[in-house]
DNA sequence: ACCTGAGCAGACAGGTCTGTCTACTCAGGT
DNA sequence: ACCTGAGTAGACAGACCTGTCTGCTCAGGT
């Protein structure tokens, strides 16, 4: 039914593939899952597998991009339906994170674990992490464009430090503490950071509205 | 020389050994490293490994005991040897911080990629990682008890997930730019810190001085 | 003179890994 | 009736892994 692709783009199969490799990636790590394990798992043939993809680096990036995407909607989703205030907007994506660290799915980010076990510049996982990574902070430096800050690139940084702190606290602790003390920890630093044409750091100001500078959406992730 | 310990506790092949494995271990991953690899590059025969060590994975686990006490030892001295006042102390770990992110060894932190390469609970290298995070932690509320703040544990873990995040994401953009990122945002953080007995967040106050609270050394990290 | 302990080299067992290959099934479309 | 494309099962090569074992050297202490 629907369409069933010409090429190789999309099948049962494939999808099959990436769920099953996609948890147990999640949960014991790369190196440590092998092949035969995920086409077990998965209910699926080696040929199959290499049909689809190349290699296991090439299903492990396929893994990450798919992820990526899926994130990079939700939150752009998230963020359409959220109030037009600039600050709750840009807080959206930590109540994001307080989901997905929630989620018994989760054991820890795909992506930084990913760039862990295959650290070469060369590796595609790597080279997927970092994408994502990278679009994680696009994201947040447009939000923050919209606030009345006056860096916001360097508020959007800081507030990634935040987030990745807390998908590695949370991992390491086995508790989604951490994801809260990462929003109150944002609502500070959004709080006190300087305001455009201003000198001294943030006087009291609790909720803020100075107007989106920016028209369009905030950023895409991808 | 110097008093051959009777037992296996220290010999210069042992630490040969440690030291090669860490360099490996970091720059590649854990799994991706061979028994075979460190022992060429030790140039140690594989006994005296496992007269050494019982498993790969103990032998992981004495790499990072080792680090997570050098590293204890050098926060501890650099902390006695700071100012009386607690804010600059404080700050002293987000020093060190930088220039371990700035050290060309850097590779990322070894522990979150330990735990993220041995998730179960009952593996070492993820007990060790566990200890020494946890250890982090308790150093960093030591010494926001030692501020006036009205919650400091809650400051300090809010601090914890910017140290964390700055060890990630200076991994993963291969810049030590996070850390100072990293120390910015803990300024920023620990100004805006409600502190005791007063009802709103933080007024202006850059240097504070309220008597220390504890007695002795902050924290011990193990 | 002798013993002990540390270390060495290298073989080895048994398992696992990725990736390739062949030969087969089978449903759907023309 | 035939072809095609997707999938399957399972064998296989070749490499690599951890951990064990044997037999050897050799320095230092008693």
């Amino acid at each position: 039914m629907a369409g069933s692709g010409t090429t190789t783009r999309s099948s049962a199969k494939r999808d099959a593939l990436l769920d099953t490799a996609e948890g147990l990636f999640a949960r014991h790590g790369y190196r440590a899952v092998g092949i035969d394990a995920v086409l077990a798992a998965a209910g699926v043939a080696k040929m199959t597998l290499y049909k689809h993809f190349r290699s296991k680096e090439e299903l492990i990036a396929a893994v990450l991009e798919r992820r990526a995407s899926s994130i990079a909607a939700v939150l752009a989703e998230r963020i359409a339906a959220a109030p037009k205030d600039p600050g709750t907007r840009l807080l959206v994506v930590f109540d994001w994170l307080e989901q997905a660290v929630r989620s018994p799915e989760f054991h820890g980010c795909l992506f930084i674990k990913a760039a862990s076990e295959y650290p070469a510049a060369e590796d595609l996982p790597r080279q997927a992490a970092e994408a994502f990574k990278e679009g994680c902070r696009h994201l947040l430096e447009g939000l923050c464009r919209d606030l009345a800050v006056a860096d916001p690139e360097g508020l959007a940084r800081q507030l990634q430090l935040l987030f990745e702190g807390a998908l590695v606290v949370a991992f390491l602790q086995r508790t989604p503490l951490a994801a809260g003390d990462a929003r109150r920890a944002a609502e500070a630093l959004l709080a006190s950071a300087p305001r455009t044409g201003q000198a001294g750091g943030g006087p009291p100001l609790t909720s803020h509205r100075v107007g989106p500078t920016t028209g369009g959406p905030p950023g895409s992730l991808r």
